[in-house]
DNA sequence: TGAAACATAGTTGTCATACGAATTTGACGA
DNA sequence: TCGTCAAATTCGTATGACAACTATGTTTCA
């Protein structure tokens, strides 16, 4: 077995078998090199690898600790690499969306209150006077994401949030496209709000999946376009 | 900005560039250290938390990958963590998987053949003449992974998956209670296939709907009890 | 007494060097 | 043509040193 498989194997198991819990500060570097008997360098590459999974944070120093180890966190830790994906695999993704969009819109319909109601009325209102791309594709994140974060469930507000960081990463070239787009879009939010409105889980959904729908069809038609991303860094889960 | 982000974001941006595509080699870590500028540590570091995200790997004497960069393989750089979280995250993760799994149903319902069919009736039959609690949870694994791939999403499959693993690694310590999950575990499966059998997408969704919740409904009812995880390591996506 | 400034110890961040381990490559010879 | 072996290349690991940052306790001043 490698050192860093021994390093990253202990680390694991001492959070594993709960002698380390969320929150808890790890034994400093050199202690964990001499109980683990690996040299440093193997040591603070498992740490590494544990911090690019949400598990570990480490803070200069300070140490590192267990992070709270929510779901929600580790999911989240995919972002960093879902906009390296290739177009094939974002309609991949877009068909994870196509379920669990309106799965939330549902649990949202069930959820919601008329503060929220209001508040994602004056975000669409926002979207439809807008022309700036980035304040619209801002303005949209946030309207989605607020809805998911009603459904009241942080792995799937996360696990969506990932999801559509990629899609919400290109622009449409065409500009007559783009207006098609956008005029759909309105009139797709328009009708997730009158569901969640109405408090109909299945209207709600509906709306939602048929707006997902919409989302794949475009990238179907540009995928083997010439598309450019709008930058290689790709918007954190915590805004 | 510290070395390590230097490291990390060129070698980020070198594949998100398009420099480097899936399957090609890195130049050797002595010339990446030069071009960005970054000891050999830091640069190691940064090659190592991409390589827990599932994006680049390393061969020992040979160089760095670039990986496939196929939203399954990335999805199944969960695997490593979801092993850790405390319970109250497992019960999240069962509601994404009371979506997707019946969504993976429905899909399969559409596209199984008949000598899948068999296959999975044989493993029920495996499965319900079984007695062995390590042959059951196998046994069972395979069925739903079965299904899932059947869907057709690789992404899908990955992802419940990960999410299957977790509950999968527990085992109801009360026999009594072992006996009737066991009971209500078989007709569920027999369920789901029957909906596959007859190709009807709804009837299987159904199925694995209630299959999953039957799911959350012991993993609640064991949630606030003193349960022991079967091990500490967590089977990996790729057996 | 209280609080601000400072000194100190402890911890992580980074770098440089060296050598072992595995792979790759090319030359050599049968 | 093919196998064998040696050299070169590359990653794996260890060690030492110092900088950067944090936390803590002490001193000093108002």
């Amino acid at each position: 077995m490698s050192a860093l498989d021994t390093a990253l194997h202990g680390l694991r198991t001492l959070i594993a078998d709960g002698e380390l819990k969320p929150g808890d500060r790890l034994p400093s570097e050199g202690e964990l090199c001499e109980t683990l008997g690996v040299s440093r360098g193997s040591l603070r590459e498992g740490i590494r690898m544990l911090a690019a999974l949400g598990v570990l944070e480490t803070r200069h120093g300070s140490g590192s600790y267990v992070s709270e180890l929510r779901a929600a966190d580790l999911i989240g830790s995919l972002s960093l690499t879902v906009g390296l994906l290739p177009m094939a695999g974002v309609l991949e993704l877009t068909e994870l969306r196509r379920v669990l969009e309106p799965h939330a819109a549902a649990l949202a319909a069930a959820r919601i209150d008329a503060a929220t109601i209001e508040e994602l009325s004056g975000v669409l209102d926002e979207i439809e006077a807008s022309d700036d791309f980035e304040l619209h594709s801002r303005l949209d994140h946030a309207f989605h994401m607020t809805i998911s974060e009603v459904a009241g469930n942080d792995a799937l507000t996360s696990l969506i949030d990932v999801l559509r960081s990629r899609s919400r990463a290109y622009r449409i070239p065409d500009a007559g496209d783009a207006a098609e787009l956008k005029l759909h879009s309105d009139a797709g939010h328009r009708a997730i709000l009158r569901g969640l409105a109405a408090a109909d889980p299945v209207a709600a959904s509906a709306a939602a999946s048929a707006h997902v729908a919409q989302t794949e069809y475009w990238v179907r038609r540009y995928t083997d376009t010439d598309m450019r991303a709008e930058g290689s860094s790709v918007p954190s889960t915590s805004p």
